[in-house]
DNA sequence: AAGTTTTGTCAACACGTGTTGACATCTTGT
DNA sequence: ACAAGATGTCAACACGTGTTGACAAAACTT
């Protein structure tokens, strides 16, 4: 199969398979697990809802697979340690919570209370999230700093999700900014 | 109406009302507005499901009477300001998530996802939440502080409502603790 | 060009949901 | 004691859900 033909088809299974876990990554992110229904993404995507079940096996299969293939810490975290709560505060406070690196951070909060998807997300948690974010720390307490910064950004972006603006004046929410990178910065500290 | 009366009548309607706004307010802060039905709410009650759209009108307005019942920010940040950090990290990291204080925050994170619960939790948290913390707090910015720390607060009570011991040993979550009164402390600080 | 496999649609299913109205039973006032 | 109102149960409703199997059309193989 050339990539003329994976353009050209009409019909290609990759092709809808990636357009149905790119519906239901944007979904997952704005709605969460249970509040989304299969018809929806399958209607986003362009095709029937029966496809998601041939393609991924059933709703929490194709769940497990958009958190597989969400950005990893690897993506987020990327940068000087020292500039860690500077970096990670604008992108908590300014950049947009649905899209982008903070996907998977929203699939995890919204999905949070769903008692199928909990278990993925603790141990999608676990192994690319606070691992690989623990190991990129390094140094002594690393895992509980990890923990710590990730229920801090956890907690921003649930105020984000339930309101955009945080409730707070474009002035305060700069403040809110700095005051958040201070405290970002000295949860992940080794002192 | 006396209160021998209130304990021996076999149907009592405030009685009842008041075990199904129990009853719901447990169940919301385990699992959330969309993932618990009337059907369990009632069953825990031991009513038929019909009573709670007769006496709260519906599940909407049941869940906006739970929020309005539970302990406001009076009760739970009472004390000292200089030990704010210390208490509150004691209260999220030991005490249990789903009921006593912290019940409204569970209730909060785990229904933020629901399109119909989301806008009455935004109202509730401001008006019952949000003002007065920052009242309680005084200073400058008091609003910026009072929102830093109630995401701080809301972000380690979802880690617990996804893993109760935060996937850390006893002896991390001891380090935990300690950190998380110091950024606490960190958030409140007027300076 | 015919036959076979892949890819997508459609209809139906079994189930659970919140809500409503009719009915039964307890409680109270006269 | 009897009527009237309050309190609770039951059955049914209209709806939306995830999943499944039969069928149609496209794409590939020979």
């Amino acid at each position: 199969m050339t990539p003329t033909e994976l353009a050209t088809r009409k019909r290609n299974s990759t092709a809808t398979r990636a357009n149905l876990l790119d519906a239901a990554t944007k979904h997952f992110a704005r709605q969460g697990y249970d509040a989304v229904s299969l018809r929806e993404i399958a209607a986003e995507a362009g095709v029937d809802v029966s496809l998601v079940s041939r393609y991924f096996g059933g709703k929490e299969e194709l769940f497990a697979a958009v958190m597989d293939g969400c950005p990893g810490p690897d993506r987020i975290f990327e940068g000087e340690h020292a500039d860690f709560g500077d970096r990670i505060s604008r992108m908590l406070v300014d950049e947009p919570v649905v899209d982008g690196k903070l996907e998977v951070i929203s699939i995890m909060i919204l999905s949070a209370s769903s008692v199928v998807a909990s278990p993925i997300i603790r141990r999608m948690g676990e192994e690319r999230f606070f691992g690989p974010f623990a190991k990129w720390l390094g140094g002594a307490d690393a895992a509980v700093r990890a923990h710590l910064a990730a229920s801090i950004m956890k907690g921003v972006s649930m105020d984000r999700l339930i309101q955009d603006d945080l409730g707070l004046s474009a002035r305060e929410r700069v403040r809110y900014r700095k005051r958040l990178a201070r405290v970002l910065q000295s949860a992940v500290s080794e002192d």
